[in-house]
RNA sequence: GUCGACGUAGCUCAGUUGGUUAGAGCGUAGCACUCAUAAAGCUAAGGUCGGAGGAUCGUUCCCUCCCGUCGACACCA
């Protein structure tokens, strides 16, 4: 069996995490966690892309060294990864979470330079644009107003030439049409015609570079003290610098030259990932990413989530209010896969009581409450595992964690039946054997339909099998909430 | 502007290769039960399937136009 690979993107560290990156980690995890239920060998990469021109600006902005900034951002995503303060990834078990100021990183992102240098894929050239000082950023003519002055600061920008270091992009049009050509290089589907249709287009090459003297927090250009790298170029190698990369062995030859290759990525990354990305490993002379995975956008009330609306729901803020488990259960059944969500903390309560307080926790309490009382020590089973159905896997391979979800909740309704039509509770007083023999067949249906939430929610997964296992009615999984 | 997608119950969405009463989940209202976290169950209300025109014996499902929403159209890590 092909080992898997799956990463997230890098989040940039000039703000808090994102809820949106929240859904990326947890879509990532579950399905790692599926797999590995499966049997498989699987890498789970995340982390932090701490380099470039915002991230400087944000730091001197606070009076804090770059790098004290970035340390402490890169914790607090990490803090949102891991099991005890956050979502209770898995990359632990089989992974890393890399920084890109790691410096095993940087001196691979300068061996990708070296190499699409060997290549001939990357020249100077002299840059001209309007630059801000202000912002101490280039703009274009559109982004300015009739004054050619930023819409931040009003002033006006100078036309500044700077030289900087190129990739050839239009050398690898040909190649990316005939890459982005096979099915299922990009899901959902339609990304991938949009992606055809941009590269169809016409290819641009793109700096890859920045002057010191205006930039002075990224990898250093190989043989050149005067430039740094533009973050896109550095943050892109961590997919293989992760791995160990360059060195050919090792994780990198199990996992992604040998491996299957999964990248998740918001609709925005698409330039990135799919294109500039594929041409650089393709320059570098390594394989392609088998697929890239874009989701939507998580707008709140109708409108984008923005501090000064006062609309931003924190991913901790979620886990404080539901837990991790419920949180993780949250964003992977009510934000669509690809497109975009809405989510209000309204509808997440509505969510939270419909299924997880009245759903599962109702039934698991009901059915253990009812073992726990009615079927003496020399009656109870044992339990083996269940397969896992068809339904549920042709879902999650299709990355559709919601309607994966929706399967479970259906089985999980049909339950609920079972126990109204049959009744037990009443059959308890007239026929013990019976009742008996009916409350063990919910206890395996349960102990089946347990089976599949261990990748959504481990945690809740692993009391639910002890309380079957112990036939002990454990304490409320989802308290309900204050109103 | 060009190209593309979409517009179905209060909300999120399914669906029909055109054919008798258009579906689900959630939400809402009522009934009623008690094994359970005042949960589960039953029943009900609620839709001119964006609008107008056309082709058809007949369309929510095909064609045209209009309105609306969204996405792509490169330096947004």
């Amino acid at each position: 069996m092909k080992a898997k690979y799956i990463t997230t993107t890098l989040p940039y560290v000039n703000s808090d995490p994102h809820i949106g990156f929240a859904y990326e980690l947890v879509q990532a995890d579950a399905i790692t966690r599926y797999w590995r239920l499966l049997g498989q060998e699987v890498f789970f990469n995340t982390g932090t892309d701490e380099h470039g021109q915002k991230i400087a600006d944000k730091a001197d902005e606070k009076g804090e060294s770059r790098q004290a900034y970035v340390d402490y951002y890169a914790n607090e995503f990490k803090k949102l990864a891991d099991a005890k303060t956050g979502l209770n990834l898995s990359y632990a078990e089989g992974g890393n979470f890399i920084r890109t100021t790691d410096e095993a990183h940087k001196m691979a992102a300068q061996e990708m330079w070296r190499r699409c240098a060997t290549k001939g894929d990357i020249y100077k050239k002299k840059y001209k644009g309007l630059y801000c000082v202000g912002c101490e950023l280039f703009y274009k003519e559109d982004e300015l107003d009739e004054n050619k002055c930023c819409l931040i600061h009003g002033k006006p920008t100078t036309e500044v030439e700077e030289e900087n270091y190129f990739f050839k992009l239009s050398n690898y049009q040909t190649y990316l049409e005939e890459y982005l050509s096979k099915e299922g290089v990009i899901v959902p589907e339609w990304r991938r015609q949009e992606a055809i249709n941009f590269v169809k287009g016409g290819l641009q090459d793109f700096s890859i570079s920045r002057e010191k003297a205006r930039l002075n927090w990224g990898v250093p250009v190989p043989g050149d003290d005067d430039q740094v790298m533009y973050v896109w170029f550095d943050a892109l190698t961590n997919y293989i610098s992760t791995l160990g990369w360059p060195e050919e062995d090792g994780d990198f030859k199990k996992f992604w030259t040998g491996g299957e290759v999964v990248q998740l990525g918001g609709k925005d990354q698409v330039r990135f990932q799919s294109v500039m990305w594929q041409a650089m490993l393709r320059s570098a002379g390594v394989k392609a990413t088998d697929k890239v995975v874009y989701h939507g956008f998580i707008n709140s009330g109708g409108q984008k989530m923005s501090k000064s609306l006062g609309n931003v729901i924190s991913p901790y803020e979620m886990i404080a209010r539901y837990g991790a488990d419920a949180t993780r259960y949250l964003l992977l059944r009510h934000v669509h896969p690809f497109d975009d969500s809405d989510v209000t903390l309204e509808k997440l309560d509505e969510w939270y009581t419909a299924g997880l307080v009245n759903g599962l926790g109702n039934l698991v309490s009901r059915i253990t409450n009812m073992a726990e009382k009615y079927v003496p020590e020399s009656k109870r089973l044992q339990f083996s595992e269940e397969e896992i159905f068809p339904e549920f896997n042709n879902s999650i391979n299709a990355f559709r964690f919601d309607s994966a979800i929706d399967f479970i909740w259906h089985e999980i309704g049909i339950l609920d039946q079972e126990i109204q039509d049959r009744e037990p509770f009443k059959l308890v007083k007239v026929d013990e054997q019976k009742a008996i023999e009916v409350v063990n067949e919910l206890m395996k249906d349960l102990y089946w339909i347990n089976s599949y939430l261990f990748c959504l929610m481990p945690d809740t997964a692993d009391i639910i099998k002890k309380a079957i296992i112990n036939y002990k009615k454990p304490e409320n999984l989802f308290p309900r909430l204050e109103k």
